[in-house]
DNA sequence: TTGTAGGCGTTATCAC
DNA sequence: GTGATAACGCCTACAA
């Protein structure tokens, strides 16, 4: 143990509280009240100015983890999503990061493919979290107690037991719908994923709901099944495509399908928007680098991920239980290079 | 739900060790002993068992944030990215990702604009995080001490401080050079970041040089600068494209630039690659989206995040302070559809 | 206004 | 083999 000057260190030896207590002449606790803690403190006013002194000099910094052990929290959230290949939950998780990382939360990431996400879930409560943001994964398919005590905030999805940040998925069906029909299309497909998280669900169902209300059928070959992904939405279509009689105009559950599709048109040598409309869901941003570029529901990605740390920092300063909350974000139509008036009104003369 | 036994806990309550310890009948030190530590503990066998018992029958877990404070360490790892709207640096977290939780790690993110790395870099500290992972950043341009005693592992720069995990840049510019050579061209531009990280500048002089080697110079009206983005490889293209001469091939930096470039010849009417060749770097996915296929240099992104796990960990296991190590992973030219002959042998009649 | 005592849940170091 | 005892660095009482 080096006898240096009393202030330098040579590193590695970390600075504590109590070294700062130390130099300041105080207590190791009354450095704890003026540094940290609520300015209900009374402290004497030079002391205080003693105190922060030294601690800003020797670089004093709290040690987080002594601090959590002590609250009992660890002033860190975890985000879970399925994957990054889709940029909506990278776009989610971003929006999360900067508004934790602005309130001093440290933002755990698990990249889950739905599987292990109840060993991600532990692996957090074993950090004492402070709470969890669940986005693109369906909470009612988690074993009963995976969320005990924890607290939750969930993206895009309806509960009445958690907290939930969403867009408006059934609206986004209902414009979708709408767009296309003002448009003159009659024959319309959907694709989307079977059994999949609620937002798909109800984009579906706002959808398919709109255009029944509008005495336009969707005749269930034209109610194609794919998973949320570039490959899947590419095959979907190319299996519209061959029919006899494709869909003059096409709604897909998210982007990432859509530009599959897109794909599969360019392939199929069909062109957009002229023999088909092809509208997809969330604008990501590389709808824009397609030509034409996508014709989308625009969903706030970020704000989404934004709204839902907000919501749960709320939920942390209350110590009663909130009753949960929902926050509905609006949705608005884009309309790019991919929709465009249906050709054959009466569809069946391609 | 299992029969509530005396032992059951109404929640709440978290489990301790000490609990398991009283349960079992032993002492708190030994149940730490037995649950979480090096098998070399001389543990009566029986003892073991039923602490063991007893633990997986409360459900035990140790609080990973006591630990930390006992053992200085937070089995954490930070992991700084310039920004997520770049699909290189998502993949090389998802890779990242995937190694450090498998290994029992957390991973700590931050989204820094270059501004803020200083003090994501000192939140992590606080922390007690056990290392860093710096992609897209340039460690020569952070504050001298910024770094100092963290465990770092850089991403795609050389270092003789850190160790260091990279695609082969001087490699990519050079395939890159030969691919394009190869195909006849002459009249070869050029656009990159000015003074940025240095995976852009090895890409740019391996290119250079190659070309230069091959006598085949580069005009400096041919050499743009942009930033790597879409949006600025748009702007960079479309000047090229309205250049008296404008080049017959052209290789960028990366993908996103290229993807501007792609975009920016579809809306010039230029077609690729008949009337130029384009070439990125790092295959992105979405590479794939647009039409023609974007031809690029694969570099194994979610690998480097991988891999850069690895060895932060490794050098964790050291004690002594291990030299710093540099992996340079192989890249490969990808050849898809916006690559091809040149037309204009000689240049100039276009 | 400030110091003392005790605790948060582990791990490490020793005696026994 | 096992159990005290003492850290780790902070925070919350409560007493002075």
């Amino acid at each position: 143990m080096p006898i240096i000057t009393p202030i330098m260190r040579i590193s590695k030896h970390r600075i504590t509280a109590t070294e700062v207590a130390r130099l300041a002449g105080v207590s190791q606790p009354t450095v704890s009240l003026i540094l940290s803690r609520n300015p209900k403190a009374r402290i004497a006013p030079e002391t205080r100015q003693r105190v922060l002194r030294i601690a800003e000099e020797i670089g004093y910094r709290p040690n987080r983890l002594a601090q959590g052990l002590a609250n009992r929290r660890s002033f860190a959230i975890g985000v879970i999503v399925p994957g990054f290949d889709n940029p909506f939950y990278v776009s989610v998780l971003s929006g999360a990061e900067r508004v934790a990382s602005e309130a001093g939360y440290a933002v755990l990431i698990s990249e889950s493919r739905q599987v292990d996400v109840v060993q991600h879930l532990e692996a957090l409560r074993d950090r004492q979290i402070d709470g969890v943001i669940l986005a693109g994964i369906a909470a009612s398919t988690l074993p009963p107690r995976a969320l005990d005590d924890l607290n939750v905030v969930l993206i895009n999805q309806p509960s009445d037991r958690y907290s939930t940040v969403a867009g408006d998925s059934l609206m986004a069906g209902q414009i979708a719908a709408e767009h296309l029909l003002s448009l003159g299309h009659k024959r319309i497909a959907f694709i989307g994923p079977a059994n999949a998280i609620p937002a798909y669900r109800f984009r579906e169902r706002g959808f398919v709901q709109t255009l029944r209300a509008a005495g336009v059928g969707m005749p269930s070959e034209l109610l194609r099944r794919a998973n949320a992904t570039i490959a899947d939405g590419f095959s979907a279509m190319r299996t519209l495509l061959r029919m006899p009689e494709p869909p003059t105009a096409l709604f897909c559950a998210n982007d990432l399908i859509a530009l599959g599709a897109h794909k599969a048109c360019g392939a199929a040598g069909a062109q957009l928007p002229r023999d088909i409309s092809l509208l997809g869901c969330d604008d990501i941003e590389i709808g824009t680098l397609v030509a034409p570029e996508l014709s989308t529901i625009a969903v706030p990605q970020s704000e989404l991920g934004a709204r839902a740390v907000r919501l749960l920092l709320r939920q942390l300063e209350q110590e009663d239980p909130m009753p949960p909350v929902t926050q509905l974000l609006p949705v608005r139509l884009v309309v790019r290079g991919t929709t465009g008036p249906a050709i054959n009104p009466a569809g069946g003369e391609r």
